[in-house]
RNA sequence: GGAUAGGUGGCAGAGUGGUUAUGCGCGGGACUGCAGAUCCCGUCUAUUAGGGUUCAAAUCCCUACCUAUCCUCCA
């Protein structure tokens, strides 16, 4: 398998560092509001990787922080006069929920950063100690000077970064672009240290929360575009500095944005779409379609329309998805893996999402012509059930709701058949309700999930 | 100013040297108790512009213009 890496900036083969297993840790968000969809992007394509690395037998830890104390949580805290951790217990669950609605199961343990104070003084005590971090008047600040491969990752060079003129210019700090690892506060919520009581800096939660689960080294560090300058920097600064490897993670993904009309969807802007407004009206696997419709590495773009017409194509899979699935049940693994080279061959070229989902739709196009013969119809269904355990974008319970819906259905054709309309659209406009379609075509009628 | 991606039909968005991407939309027809869906046909030379390499370029090279993101918290 070969995927695009960020450092190299190549599209390069995947060889984890043990075999067989995957270490993959994964930014999660700042639980201070509801996610929006520009987030969910990059969580339900994280999601979708480590379950297609799971389908084809790795076994993988996927590990993702949770960033609980920000002052954005406490700028919150103030407006709805709560105590901070109230604001992220809130947040973080509904995080939860909408990670559940979109279907996103993958995650192996969160951790949230204010649980590991201790780790996050050890790192710090061991930078300072290799001379890597001093004590200033305000905090404890990383000399990135003293990080010779500082801006590889982003393939910044650090004279230009600062004639951007946008770094902040400190008196504390002894480069403009030296980050805080412990920022001194003496109001609540704050922590002892031997530097003083305070808070930890944003960089540094991340590195001792892989540094606990995977020690120094892991796979697979992924994030959103946005985060490589000048958090993931400062993460392999922070922690190649104390461990002397030469690489924190040996691979580095990200997602591009999605944006809203030309801009990046983001609170600043108020152009947010959250999750949980979106499927209120949309089904989450249609909002898996739209997201992984795209090639994670390139920006995507959102509007209603585009979104609308995109649920458009995702019911016209999901019906062909529930032909197939009515007509042949596959229950168990079957021949799933065997009958679906080509659909692992597009994920091994760089995790073509979108190719596969357009090969479904050529399938789709199959099955609607009505002339699948049976053994062709069963390496289908293979396929779309393959697919499907990582794209997670075809609803199942098709499966079970059969044994209901043939009797059902029966009953309606022999009311037509008396001419029993109304009663049998009701059948029908109770079944849509219910979010079952039925359609009737020459001679049988056909149900399928959605719409 | 620097860095990184791009500029493809009405819309979204694949494709890295030669073949119909795919979906949505639109027009016409078929089917139908109605609805919906589906099928068939069509949607004019679709590849930012100008050079170059090549038998052949959306795809490689050069130039120009344009766009997004990052350089500040951000998925």
């Amino acid at each position: 398998m070969r995927f695009r890496d960020t450092l190299s900036g190549e599209v390069k083969e995947f060889t984890p560092i043990a075999e067989g297993r995957v270490n993959i840790f994964v930014c999660g968000p700042t639980v201070y509001d509801y996610i929006q969809l520009g987030n969910a992007r990059t969580f339900v394509f994280f999601d979708m990787f480590v379950k297609y690395l799971r389908a084809i037998g790795y076994e993988v830890f996927y590990l993702q922080n949770i960033t609980d104390l920000d002052d954005k949580t406490l700028t919150r805290a103030k407006e709805e006069k709560k105590e901070w951790d109230e604001v992220s217990n809130f947040y973080y669950k509904a995080y939860l929920d909408d990670c559940k609605s979109l279907d996103i199961d993958s995650v192996s343990h969160h951790a949230r950063a204010t649980l590991y104070l201790e780790e996050i003084k050890s790192q710090i005590l061991r930078l300072i100690k290799l001379g890597y971090a001093y004590a200033s008047s305000d905090g404890v600040y990383f000399d990135t000077s003293k990080f010779r491969d500082y801006g590889k990752l982003s393939k910044q060079n650090l004279d230009q970064i600062i004639m951007g003129a946008r770094v902040e210019i400190r008196a504390s700090k002894k480069n403009p672009q030296d980050f805080v690892l412990w920022k001194l506060a003496d109001d609540k919520p704050n922590w002892n240290s031997p530097w003083g009581s305070g808070r930890p800096g944003w960089h540094i939660e991340d590195t001792a929360i892989t540094e606990h689960f995977f020690g120094p080294e892991y796979d697979v560090h992924g994030g959103g575009t946005d985060l490589i300058f000048p958090h993931h920097e400062a993460e392999i600064a922070q922690m190649r500095s104390i461990s002397g490897s030469k690489f924190l993670s040996k691979y580095w993904i990200h997602g591009a944005f999605l944006n809203f009309k030309g801009e990046k969807m983001s609170k600043s802007t108020g152009n947010v779409v959250k999750v949980r407004d979106l499927v209120k009206s949309s089904p989450g696997s249609a909002v898996r379609y739209f997201l992984l419709n795209s090639n994670y590495s390139s920006e995507m773009l959102y509007t209603d329309e585009v979104f609308q017409s995109s649920v458009e194509g995702w019911k016209r899979l999901q019906k062909a998805f529930s032909i197939a699935n009515s007509f042949h049940k596959c229950t168990e693994e079957c021949r799933i893996e065997k009958d679906s080279a080509d659909i692992i061959a597009f994920m091994d070229d760089d995790l073509k999402t979108r190719e596969i989902i357009a090969s479904l739709h050529d399938i789709a196009s199959e099955i609607f012509k009505g002339k699948v013969a049976e053994k062709q119809m069963i390496t289908y269904v293979h396929k779309f059930r393959f697919a499907n355990k990582f794209l997670g974008i075809f609803s199942e319970q098709a499966t079970n709701l059969g044994q209901i819906m043939g009797p059902l259905l029966q009953v309606r054709k022999e009311l037509r058949e008396m001419g029993l309309y109304k009663e049998s659209d009701m059948i029908r406009s109770k079944l849509k309700d219910a979010g079952i379609v039925i359609e009737d075509k020459s001679g049988e009628t056909t149900w399928s999930i959605g719409g």
